[in-house]
This record gives C-alpha cells, sequence and structure tokens, in this order.
DNA sequence: TCTGTTCTTAAGAAATTTGTAATAATTATC
DNA sequence: GATAATTATTACAAATTTCTTAAGAACAGA
C-alpha cells in the first residue's frame, strides 16, 4: 500500500485527484500549501509526491526544493502552466514528472503507477545521490547503513545513523540542537539533553578521540556541524 | 558517458535529436525500425533508449516489449499521437516517460537526464545476471532453486527461497520487514511476525551458528540484509 | 479425503536502543 | 576570577525491536 501526498490549494482538484488514487487503493494525503506539505512529509512515509506549482505562500517548485534536501522521492508536478520552460525548470530541480492541467485521470494514474513501479523494481529502486557520503576518513553508506571509520566498519543504532547522516549530507553546515531534533525525530523539540547524549555517543564512534573531535564539532552556542 | 539509442524513422527528426543529445556529451546510437533497434541493441552497452512509436514494421511499442523480455533499461516514448490512450499504453508496457511530437528540444534533454539519474546504480539498467548467485559458502541457483552450503544442498521451502534470494541479489543492502513482504508476498505487509519467524528458518538452514549469524544479519531497527 | 509440508499467528523472552536526570566540565561575559 | 550559560559525561530506567517457540491453519500431492 502506497502512500501518496496531494498538495494542491484548490479543494476541487484536490478531492478530485484523492477519489481516483483512492480507487486504486492508494492512502492519500493532503496539503493545501507548502508549509503544510513538509509537515506531512516529515511525518509520514510518503512514497509519492502530486505537487501543484501554483500555489500561496511558497510555492511547489520551493517545497520540493526543500523536500530535496533529505530525500528522493518522486515527485510529479501538476500545473496549469504549459509553457516549456517551466516543465524543465520543474524537471531539473528532481521532478519525475509533470503533468498539465487540464488532465486525464487516466492519465494520472498511468503516470503515478509508472513512477511508483521505477522506484520499487529490484534494481533499479536505489537513487545514486546521497548513498554514499565520503567525508575525511568517515564513510556513510545509506544503502546498507554501513558507517565506515578509515574503513572499519562501525555499528550505529538507526538514531545515531540519522543524525550522522543530516549532518554529513551537509558538511561545516551549523544545526541547532533544535533543528537536529525536529530533523531526525520529526517532532518539535523539547529536551536537548537528547540530542547531546547521541552527539556524544556518535563521537564516541567515529572519533579517535572523542574529547578533541575532528569530525564532530561544537559551535559554541549554536549548535554541532560535520567539518569536512 | 551514456550511451543513448535512437529509434525513429524519419531521418530529419533522428538527426536533430542526435545533435542536442551530442552537444549535452552523450553517445548517440541510432536505428530506424524495431528490428534494427533490436540488433543494436543486443550489441551495445545501451543505457537509454528514446523510441518513435510509429514505425513500420515492427512498431516501437512491440519493440520495447521485446527489450523488456531480458532488459529494464530506461525507455521513453517519442509520438505525433498526443491521445491519451496512447500515452496510457506505452507508460503500462514499461516506458519511464513520453514526449509528444513537437518537442521542445531542451525538454527532450530535461527528461533524459531526469530519466538517466536515477538509474545509475546498475550502469546498463539490466538486471544482473541472477541465475547462479554465490556468496561466502552461500550458493543459490534460480533456475533448480537450489541452496547449497558450502556445498551441501539445504532443501527451502519456496517462501524462505524467495526471501533469500532477494537478499542475496542486493548484498548488504538493508531491506525493512515491510519491504521484504511487499517484495516477496506482492501484498502490503501487514505482520511483521511472519518475515521474522521465515528469517529465523532460513538462518537455521544456512547458519552455522544461527544465534550469530554470519551471512544474514540484523541492522537494528532498520532491517535485514545478506552480508557478503 | 488423507497426509505431510509449509505458512501464519501469537505470546513471552531476550536483546538492543533510547530517554532521563544528575553531575561534571567547559566556555563566554562581566 | 566569579558567574551564568552551554555542553559533556555517566549510569540507569524505559521503550522498542527482534528472537524463539509452538500450535494450528492453509495448502498441495497422492
Amino acid at each position: 500500500m502506497y502512500n501518496i501526498l496531494v498538495v494542491e490549494d484548490e479543494k476541487e482538484i484536490a478531492a478530485a485527484i484523492e477519489i481516483y488514487l483512492k480507487n486504486q487503493n492508494y492512502n492519500v494525503f493532503k496539503a493545501s500549501n507548502g508549509i503544510e506539505a513538509l509537515k506531512v512529509f516529515n511525518k509520514e512515509d510518503i512514497h509519492l509526491v502530486l505537487m501543484d506549482i501554483m500555489m500561496p505562500e511558497m510555492d511547489g517548485i520551493q517545497t520540493v526544493m526543500k523536500i530535496r534536501e533529505n530525500s528522493t522521492v518522486p515527485v510529479i508536478f501538476l500545473s496549469a502552466k504549459s509553457e516549456d520552460t517551466d516543465k524543465i525548470l520543474g524537471l531539473n530541480i528532481g521532478a519525475d514528472d509533470y503533468i498539465t492541467k487540464p488532465f486525464n485521470p487516466l492519465e494520472l494514474l498511468a503516470r503515478v503507477n509508472s513512477c511508483l513501479r521505477r522506484y520499487t523494481s529490484y534494481s533499479n529502486g536505489i537513487l545514486p545521490q546521497d548513498d554514499v557520503i565520503r567525508i575525511g576518513g568517515i564513510e556513510l553508506n545509506n544503502i546498507t547503513k554501513e558507517v565506515l571509520v578509515d574503513g572499519v566498519p562501525v555499528k550505529t543504532t538507526p538514531l545515531e545513523f540519522k543524525i550522522l547522516h543530516l549532518l554529513m549530507r551537509n558538511p561545516n553546515r551549523v544545526f541547532s540542537i533544535e533543528e537536529i531534533y525536529e530533523k531526525v525525530w520529526n517532532e518539535p523539540a523539547y529536551n536537548p539533553d537528547t540530542v547531546t547524549v547521541h552527539i556524544r555517543r556518535i563521537r564516541e564512534k567515529i572519533e579517535i578521540n572523542p574529547k578533541e573531535p575532528k569530525y564532530l564539532k561544537v559551535v559554541w552556542g549554536i549548535g554541532y556541524k560535520f567539518e569536512g
């Protein structure tokens, strides 16, 4: 059972899409703007996003760029504009397909099916983008969920892996404790200690001398970063 | 450097496409009909196929069906017909995208790039030969459905075999319990216990010491993998 | 239908991970 | 140097995930 997030501000269209998708046994989540979409996306395990381009506040392309910061979920754009430039813009930020309104519901379904098929078949469901990150002596493999320190495998817990992945995907960027909490736990931060403790545990595993970390550094009063 | 096969009977269009693709540093192979296309495809290591639908003799859809018999190479259809039914037909036999003529060359390139981006993990889009897989002391024969452990045949049930096959085809890749369920049973997962129990039974058959598995390892909180 | 095999379900045990809270150490500011 | 704020460390309790076992349901072949 696949979860599809429909981001569309026009209620009627959203409702229509929902009906078609539910008929095909897809789970549907709805959002009427970009901010809402990000919230749902971070909370649920979404397999595909249907995204309207024209929306109030944060538009579809901005929203997809946000999503792309830490996900390679397939995205299909919906738009009333049919100019080629828009299409290209959409595809180059990592959209997987593009449908112009008004659209034939059967075509919509066919494209959704086609898109999901690509991502679930055995051989090609893997996206190369950030599957393997190597910075300094640390290598993180998102497929095998392995972390190598100078070539030596190190066991990490799921949360440790997620935190390390977040930081290594954005080397040198400083994340506040709250930011880490929100991105990794997908819920509002309330106890900074939790993150601190996990950071310490990660350091113990990847740093030669955890007291003087070479990679996972603190930026006083601001947060943590992975230096690379 | 990617190899793209352009199958198009109209010489002018083929030539135009060739120019665009070569500009982007793609290798281009051309074929003007389905039979020719299959010959080139079998000979060269093709990474993507641009296929015209309307062609003399064997049409584009038939050709792709032939290709699909032993390859999952990405295919983008080109067509003068813009009726929705054709689009759907194209997508459902395993095409990855669909462009109607006349098309904007930039859009064509954007779609080619988008399509290739996801296929780079297996360079030629062809499923790795998986008739016989040998990893460590375990040999799995997909034709005779036999499993050898250090040369000694071991009886496995159909489901056990499928699970083992999935994991061994993707050594070191971690599959979540749900993923295993969906891929092996071909239906949405609902009871993780089932998978767990099968994993245990497989371990009993292939591991020297099932309590400390050498091959079929758990990645805590994430899933299982076949280590090799 | 009978029989033997395979598969699913369930429940408790075991193992591992995660959160908490108390205390120590460090850094910045005055 | 004293003080306040921030981060580090530690140990243990709680929560979560996986393992194991066994019973019976479903299935296939004779």
